[in-house]
DNA sequence: TATCGTTATGTGTTATAACACTTTACCGGC
DNA sequence: GCCGGTAAAGTGTTATAACACATAACGATA
């Protein structure tokens, strides 16, 4: 049967599948700013689906950490206090750390390549002011080591921690992506990466996640105090 | 007005939540074998309720990783291949050793006792070959720990982790628990704890966590081999 | 003017019905 | 007896309606 050389048929995605990648995007992209009450017919209305996949999307990122119930059972985006960035802070150089050494001993010459040429994309985004495409040739460059692991279960886990400062990120990047220290890190990943270094390219990625959660927190204490006490 | 002095009125949980936590528990508890099929209307049905919390509770389950995608969107306990345990314990350890390490310089003199004590009970309990009882008492032990951390974020995550697992630990349990070393970790943690030696800590729950990723690895080779191949 | 009860609107929750698709059961033809 | 197709049951998906509760707007009374 010479049928089995045929693609499958693309199934498109469920409704709910499509609302909840939406909403993770605006949440990434800085659509919403923290504390802002998302309601289940307003979503529904602006993507013009029924109630039923709009509430099933916004369960899903509220289990997924992404959104969290306030009162009443609505649903907002969380705000990031000092001590909630501290604790994903430090899960985030467990697990990452843990991501980047298995990947420093399974990533492919081909792989590594690609993930060079994100890292120098970023820097190039960085330099022309171009922060969008910098937050996503830095989101490429991380997850391409991670994805190395060969670990999905925990690639799943940091996707979920980076949804929940995505919002920030993209609000303090200018002034984090031009300085010269965050380029640093990241060439000391590539070069350990290289080397196949894994001890070396565990460290990089632990300093590297340091240093944007200072900025972070500088920033953070800088523009809304009041963050110590939300959340 | 004397009426402040009344206690706020108990909410009852939504029917989706109390469905989520049903599916839990019998997830833990072993009711469903791996690779089962779960269907929306088989939950609904055996639990009273509409499609609706149920499908809400199942997708739920799906986010955190406790229920699984398979064939055309239905949904099935994921089955536990070696590959899969090995990177869930790598993780546990990443975290768990985390929570253990700041509960150890974080924990009140009342909280190390009543986790002692959840120790001896489980000690006694496993003696008395009360599997069901060792095993919440494993868990109050355990989370009582991690609790300790202060760090709410990394404990859902590690409670996520033990649902994947819950299933298989229910099944191997006899031969597990009444081993003499599996006793001796939870000692050496139990005095780790005493002392406030958070490096002790850590080594004690990550000994305790490989030990039995690896009793649950040789229970998963000798009665399943064709968990290799699944998931 | 301030306060309190009332009404209207908004919002989450749940049940039900309708639809498309898949799987199973069944049955006639070869 | 086996194969192919058709009917039946099962299943996920989505929309809609009805309900309970919370919040906001409103207006009357003191």
């Amino acid at each position: 049967m010479a049928v089995h050389r045929l693609d499958l048929i693309e199934r498109s995605e469920t409704l709910t599948a499509q609302v909840a990648e939406k909403l993770r995007e605006a949440l990434i992209g800085g659509v919403f700013a923290p504390g802002d009450k998302i309601t289940i017919r307003a979503v529904a209305k602006s993507l013009g689906v029924s109630l039923t996949p709009a509430r099933e999307a916004l369960s899903i990122l509220a289990a997924e950490g992404a959104l969290e119930f306030g009162a009443n059972r609505t649903l907002m985006v969380p705000p990031l206090s000092i001590d909630r960035l501290a604790e994903i802070t430090r899960i985030r150089i467990a697990l990452e750390g843990l991501a980047a050494e298995r990947a420093a001993r399974l990533l492919e010459d081909r792989e590594i390549a690609r993930i060079a040429a994100a890292n120098e994309a970023m820097i190039r985004a960085t330099e022309a002011e171009d922060f969008k495409g910098a937050i996503l040739r830095n989101h490429e460059f991380h997850f391409g080591i991670y994805r190395g692991s060969r670990m999905p279960t925990l690639i799943k886990m940091i996707e979920g921690l980076w949804l929940r400062t995505g919002a920030y990120v993209n609000l303090i990047y200018p002034a984090f992506g031009l300085a010269r220290k965050g380029i640093e890190n990241h060439e000391r990943a590539a070069r350990a990466l290289k080397a196949r270094d894994a001890e070396g390219l565990r460290a990089a990625i632990e300093f590297d996640i340091r240093y944007s959660a200072e900025h972070l927190e500088t920033e953070l204490r800088a523009k809304q105090p009041e963050a110590l006490k939300l959340a």
